[in-house]
DNA sequence: ATGAGTTGCGTACCGGCGGTACGTACTCAG
DNA sequence: CTGAGTACGTACCGCCGGTACGCAACTCAT
């Protein structure tokens, strides 16, 4: 008898009615997937990726490494997939907190509540925040992220900055965009790691409100700020 | 004969006499020390600490696992001896940049334009941005810059905002030390990774002056920065 | 329904790498 | 001169990521 029906028949069956238009055998698939999917997310936020092995989640996963293999091509494909799955929550969720507000200085401030939220989550700042940038690489993870919640936050900061009397180019923006994005990871990261998260919260969004209030007191003074290299 | 012996004849003997008190012993040592901090460094920046193998350290450094296990206790501990010195150099640069200066916001300038000649330098940006935090592990990464680049930035925005008429406490300082660390980091790499490495580098000091200024016009304009915890 | 083709997964194995154990030549104090 | 300790070198081990291959279950054309 197969070891593997076996085993479908004990664990698989409940996870199975969620794909109700696909064949079994694609069912079957998916379940397997989101299964390595979850272990891994789990071991890399409790572990590290570098301290958990592939034996450790395809056991916890409870398939073989054949089965790992066959759906992804090896263990940083596997925690790519981990990565975007995190990384399109969180962006789901800051945008979904983002809508309500009209006012772009309002829109801002709700951003970096529901921020300083989704960095609450363990597993998105050790997959995301700690680890992405050393397994994916710089330039993996910048492209993975440009189009999350990178793109969210760089369409909060256009709002804003298109709020002053001038007109500035894309590179201008796109520079405070990274800028405003480091802020926010490190301010995000110093809420997470303190021993009272709330009251750290409370502090950063008193601080980064503070900066916003100053740039707005700029643009309601009518102070230019020029792009140095167009100049305009 | 010993292959050690005739190594040393070779190669390390120009390099010998940097430590005239000590014995020739303890400069074979260090001369040892230095070799493979050096190889480490060029070969972590090259290629990652991942995919460096001790053995092509070793090899590079012309010595052999055992010296280094001896000098080290592994791979994270040389690691963490090259973090060290590129910190370590970094901090300097900064801290003799911002030496000159005596007005805080000028300070702060001129801090940023040191920081920025700083994370250009690959290695800086490999070691410590990124994969520092995922080699060395967030805790002993905070610990590590803590008292290094870290303090400067402290100490620069601590003088910052003593400019204001209010009294801060230690945990508000430090939230907006960190929030403008993460901003430097993350400015820093922008200018880094970019292909116009002096433009953007323009434009980040832009950014990064026009949000100084507005927090300088709301300390003119009376405006009050209080900790939301302490209300003070 | 039935055989061929494909997919999904298990098993066995390999090479490389970090780390360890132990041997040895060299140094230096006495 | 000599023993102790230091600074390595050599040989080896276990683990882990990755590969090769096999095989049963499913699909589908006929």
């Amino acid at each position: 008898m197969s070891k593997s029906a076996a085993k479908r028949l004990m664990n698989n069956l409940p996870t199975l009615p969620d794909l109700p238009g696909a064949s079994r055998r694609a069912q079957y698939s998916a379940s397997t997937k989101r299964a390595l999917v979850e272990a891994a997310a789990k071991l890399f936020t409790e572990h590290g990726y570098a301290s958990t092995s592939l034996d450790a989640i395809v056991s916890d996963a409870q398939v073989t490494k054949g089965a790992l293999y066959h759906h992804y091509s090896g263990k940083q494909a596997l925690f790519e997939a981990v990565f975007a799955q995190v990384e399109t929550m969180a962006a789901e969720a800051i945008s979904k907190a983002v809508k309500g507000s009209k006012d772009p200085w309002q829109k801002s401030l709700d951003g970096l509540r529901a921020f300083l939220e989704v960095v609450q989550d363990p597993t998105y700042r050790r997959v995301v925040i700690q680890e992405g940038p050393a397994v994916l690489g710089y330039e993996r993870f910048r492209e993975r992220e440009e189009r999350s919640s990178f793109a969210i936050v760089l369409d909060i900061v256009d709002n804003v900055l298109s709020a002053g009397p001038w007109e500035l180019e894309q590179p201008m923006i796109e520079v405070f965009t990274r800028i405003f994005f480091g802020a926010l990871s490190s301010a995000g990261d110093s809420v997470a790691t303190s021993e009272a998260p709330e009251e750290t919260s409370a502090r950063v969004e008193a601080a980064i409100g503070f900066m916003l209030q100053g740039m707005r007191a700029l643009v309601d003074q009518g102070v230019e700020l020029v792009d140095p290299v167009t100049g305009s």
